[in-house]
RNA sequence: GCGCUUGUAGCUCAGUCGGAUAGAGUGUUUGGCUACGAACCAAAAGGUCAGGGGUUCGAAUCCCUUCAAGCGCGCCA
């Protein structure tokens, strides 16, 4: 269904036109004095500078045509050049009950028709998922299911970290400490011999280590490196361990996010790039772009207007190994063959800034995609200490994602204990929706591109904006619902508008399309926790101020459980967006 | 050194294309459960929007500058 706004935005165009004036002028937004109006234009003021008039004259004679519409209750001119308008009761109940009927509850279907790749998770495969892949996974989440809400054929793609040094390292470590393995003997063969199962622990011990060693001691980084590039020329050994990693990487990985309600449909990572590299080599060496330098191959992208100098892509290491830049180019490449996404968007820590401004330049060199394909790198902030320096806990150490999740819901499920509403069968799977909508919840309250400060105390708050109070909200929703026997087939068109709480709620709801077309501009989350928020907030205070269920008549009591319905439908289609699951009762 | 980002209430953060009286949560103080769930509602106090200059009818927002913090800058991802 079409935005109040833009709706009004028509009218008003059209009235500044038929005045004489440039109906761009015309632009109508939700008002930021609620006390005035409802709706405002502020096109009058730059049309003074335009015409040579007072702001306020031309304001009064845009204000007098569309006084003569009936669907204005008020539409005035006022100084020193503010158009003011608000709507009749009868305009916004046919708009509420328009937005009831509407299967996307009025979130304009602006991606129908586009596929659009979201690529986040980018977990390393051999480390565990600390809190610092948080931010990737539920943005991201969130991200690909406001895609999904505006329309859009949204894929989340995980792209695993798993065909770099890291898993270099690794294997070099591994051999050192275990050369007896049959994995590690020239002779490995792949259909007679097996490689040892692993354990995820060892992964996540032995990555750290080898990590640091690599930067402290030089013949070891040679030895992961030759791994890394054995590894990639699929060493049979080599390749049968990776093999092993994988496995049990992936498993707990997918334990993890699935706690966190993230989904992925492309469970793929950079080794799948591998097969492509060929080709990509092809392509950027068919377009002259490949360049030799200190024995790495590497294509230039600086362009004229940079302020600082961009380096160059290194495309192939000077030993011929691939890197995070081969591999990506190649994913491109695959992408655009296989779904020739409208958008890719990526979801990283944002001091990768750099690598993805070099990586889209050389895909747009190499035509790698067509000029109106969007790519766009999203970069997130990093959750610090009250030191501002990034998150470490008590020991130095980093929390490990699963640890984290854990405390949050523990502390649901304690709250839970003096709770009357939820039986003992119950709790378990309560808590830990509780614990999950204050975790997300509390991120995405921030704005995804900037750093914030972590504070477990406030994850673990159940009180004011979180996550849990909007859950609670809809368990009172449901509470009267069903008291009153109410489905939600039997939800009527209201008719009348009661009360001034009522009204604001309508307005908050009619205007909700905009805030899902302003995050998703942003690929901002923020913006549809703030406004969940906003309307359980409104609902609280009608809630508190009238009585449904005594509501004085019939007619009074069915349009405020037709308003519960509504309100119970946008506040779960928000959370859904969030990725945050709802609970029956808390 | 060069570049990018950030600086808003005690704390944690929002703030739209430049727009009217800069908002929220939390904390503090106070009031409200013998009516639908008090994980709630209502009220008060709390601001040099880092400092300075400029553009504009109008600046937290745009430009310049100073200060402070974070991040990035060739074979890691």
């Amino acid at each position: 269904m079409e935005q109040i706004t833009t709706y009004l935005t028509g009218l008003v165009s059209k009235a500044f036109a038929d005045c004489g004036y440039d109906g761009a002028l015309g632009g109508v937004t939700v008002s930021n004095r609620p006390d005035l109006c409802q709706y405002q234009c502020n096109g009058a003021m730059r049309a003074a500078k335009l015409y040579q008039k007072a702001p306020i004259a031309v304001a009064t004679e845009v204000a007098a045509i569309l006084s003569q519409n009936p669907a204005f209750m008020r539409a005035e001119a006022v100084m020193p050049g503010f158009l003011n308008l608000s709507m009749t009761d009868a305009f916004l109940l046919q708009a509420v009950n328009e937005l009831a009927q509407d299967a996307h509850l009025g979130v304009p279907q602006t991606g129908a028709g586009k596929t659009v790749v979201v690529d986040y998770g980018g977990a390393n495969v051999a480390k565990p998922l600390h809190i610092g892949h948080l931010r990737s996974a539920i943005i991201g989440e969130s991200i690909k299911r406001l895609a999904r809400a505006m329309g859009y054929n949204a894929l989340g793609d995980v792209h695993l970290g798993d065909w770099g040094l890291q898993m270099g390292l690794v294997i070099a470590e591994l051999q050192l400490r275990n050369p007896h393995w049959r994995c590690f003997a020239s002779d490995f063969d792949p259909a007679r011999d097996t490689v040892p199962e692993l354990q995820v622990e060892l992964l996540s011990e032995v990555y750290p280590f080898a990590s640091k060693k690599s930067k402290e001691d030089e013949d070891f980084k040679k030895l992961a490196n030759e791994a890394t590039l054995a590894l990639q020329n699929k060493k049979p050994g080599y390749y049968a361990l990776w093999q092993e990693m994988m496995r049990v990487s992936v498993l707990d990985m997918k334990q993890n996010y699935s706690k966190l309600n993230a989904t992925f449909d492309l469970w793929l990572g950079e080794s799948d790039a591998d097969a492509d590299i060929p080709a990509l080599m092809e392509v950027l060496q068919g377009k002259g772009l490949l360049r030799e330098s200190d024995g790495a191959l590497v294509v230039d992208v600086e362009e004229e207007r940079d302020k600082a100098p961009v380096p160059p892509v290194i495309v192939k290491k000077s030993d011929n190994a691939s890197n995070y830049a081969t591999t990506d180019l190649a994913t491109i490449y695959r992408r655009e063959a296989d779904y020739t996404p409208a958008a890719i968007w990526y979801l990283t820590d944002k001091r990768q800034a750099l690598h993805f401004e070099q990586l889209f330049r050389c895909a747009r060199k190499a035509q790698l995609v067509p000029d109106e394909t969007e790519l766009v790198h999203l970069g997130f902030g990093t959750m610090n200490g009250s030191d501002g320096k990034p998150y470490k806990t008590r020991d130095g150490g980093v929390m490990q994602l699963g640890d984290f999740l854990q405390t949050a819901v523990d502390a649901a499920a304690d709250k839970l204990n003096s709770s009357e509403y939820v039986s003992a069968e119950q709790k378990e799977d309560t808590a830990l929706k509780l614990g999950i909508a204050a975790v997300k919840f509390g991120d995405m309250i921030n704005h995804p591109t900037k750093d914030y400060i972590f504070d477990l105390d406030r994850f673990l708050a159940f009180e004011g904006k979180t996550g849990v109070y909007i859950l609670y909200t809809i368990t009172r929703i449901n509470s009267i619902l069903k008291k009153a026997e109410f489905a939600l087939k039997d939800a009527q068109p209201a008719q009348t508008i009661y009360t001034d709480a009522e009204r604001e709620l309508f307005l908050a709801m009619l205007n909700s399309g905009e805030l899902f077309t302003r995050a998703l501009a942003e690929k901002a989350p923020n913006y549809i926790c703030e406004n969940a928020f906003n309307l359980a907030s409104l609902f609280s205070r009608f809630y508190h101020d009238n009585h449904i269920l005594n509501a004085e008549d019939a007619g009074q009591k069915q349009a405020w459980l037709a308003l519960c319905v509504l309100v119970k439908r946008l506040l779960e289609m928000h959370m859904d967006v969030l990725g945050i699951p709802t609970v029956e009762n808390m």
